[in-house]
DNA sequence: GATAAACCTTAACGTTACGTTAAGGTCAAG
DNA sequence: CTTGACCTTAACGTAACGTTAAGGTTTATC
């Protein structure tokens, strides 16, 4: 069935000035319009609002949310995968801070000592909205903005182990790569121990891999400059060498 | 100790920025300046900002917690007390969240059918901010803005079903005014059956009662216009009469 | 058919709670 | 003394709507 802007808004708990902004900034469209101006809306804009209501839920900026559902790769159900598991968190971080009042409770009775520092606990965001202000903006520095849109689902979920085990292996990868080009070949151990590597590097951003698409991006390492200029700080003719390690990693996968 | 503004917004996790916004509005100032103008943050500063972050993590806005915290009457204890209930409130919802995303998982999966209703439940928000949204607009129409704010505490933690049985309980004390008006006599058994359910209608706004404040608000009835208009409006002399409904309760009660 | 209430549209200004930038002073460590 | 981190005030900008206004549409009732 179709509902107009009251009712869905009734419906879904928000107003029909929040639906027509959302249409007005393309993130919700309505599924219809009558001859009259009218807005409907949908099975399609139904589920879509569920999403972006779970998204908000979790302080994510509209239009962060509309690039994470505007990806061609968008999954539904990993979406939802994806919001149990900020739920999840977030839950946590409400239990801590239900502690952080207990405590509080406490040392005001003189029953315990509490610290500054332990009066603020579970104030602290380690959620996913605060990602991309955390990381986002290191990662775009690195890698650009179109590199991050493609990667926001993932990074979104990140946390920050998460973070902090990519740049371990990104570091690995530099070292190794070095080591590799010292030695001057790609399809030697360490050439694929570099195509591995990066691999496992592009798991933490990638929702699905396949060979063609790692030798797809080891071509525009060296055709855009960017990406070339980002690996040859590390070495001269380090782009040229990775996009190299990553064929023979691909092509001994396959082989 | 003493905190400068980054080291305090460190602690607690919030921005310099908003440590400074909220000194300019009033709402936490610093508990010194130095000479250089150097804000510095002690203990009462610390437990203030604390309640704020609580306040705020319930959704209440910036002007709504002034209001509460610069209240004679605030309460450390009963903020910490009405915090856990906000808390665990918000915890339910989260789980509600959590079950609507698992029957949307479900239902996806063909699994089960989920109606566009249950899509949304755990989104709205029976929470204390939204009890000045959704009541206090009624109420402060109905009370004047000075009585709704000396009740504020209260108002924000009650509940759907708590607002109804406010509600109940006037219109049981305007039925009882108007009966006991028409027999004429304060000191009668519906006088002070009068006298007892304005009572019971104050525990819902008060968070302590003594009869000399009672008293106190009886007088004001017949003193301030607005009050005295609000009560004549169900019958010509009201205000009086109930002011007189009071002092009888009150005297018997002590007496 | 007329009426009234509820709802629809677009437009536009206002609000809240900061974020960001700028200019210039202060503090602490090397 | 130098430098980097931090402090101040000022002021403009931002995100996500809320509110008001003017005028059209829909639906139920008489």
């Amino acid at each position: 069935m179709q509902y107009t802007v009251k009712q869905l808004g009734d419906l879904a708990g928000v107003s029909a000035r929040t639906l027509r902004y959302y249409d007005e900034i393309d993130l919700l469209k309505p599924s219809a319009v009558t001859e009259a101006g009218y807005r409907l809306y949908g099975p399609d804009a139904v589920d879509r609002l569920q999403q972006i209501l779970l998204y908000r839920e979790m302080g994510m900026g509209l239009d962060q949310i509309k690039r994470i559902m505007n990806d061609p790769q968008f999954d539904l159900k990993e979406a939802l995968l994806s919001h149990r598991k900020s739920l999840l968190q977030r839950k946590a971080q409400l239990e801590q801070l239900l502690e952080t009042v207990e405590r509080s409770l406490a040392g005001l009775e003189g029953r315990i000592h509490v610290t500054d520092k332990e009066k603020f606990e579970g104030f602290k965001k380690q959620l996913v909205a605060d990602n991309e202000a955390k990381y986002g903006k290191e990662a775009r520095e690195k890698y650009g903005d179109e590199a991050v849109d493609a990667s926001n689902a993932k990074l979104m979920g990140m946390s920050p182990e998460d973070w902090e085990n990519f740049k371990k292996v990104e570091e690995e990868l530099i070292e190794t790569l070095r080591a590799a080009m010292e030695e001057g070949d790609p399809d030697s151990d360490l050439g694929l121990k570099v195509g591995e590597l990066h691999r496992r590097w592009l798991s933490f951003t990638w929702q699905s891999y396949s060979a063609e698409a790692h030798r797809g991006l080891a071509e525009m390492y060296v055709a855009d400059e960017r990406f070339k200029a980002h690996y040859d700080q590390y070495s001269p003719g380090a782009a040229e060498f990775l996009r190299n390690c990553i064929f023979a990693y691909t092509e001994k996968k396959r082989g």
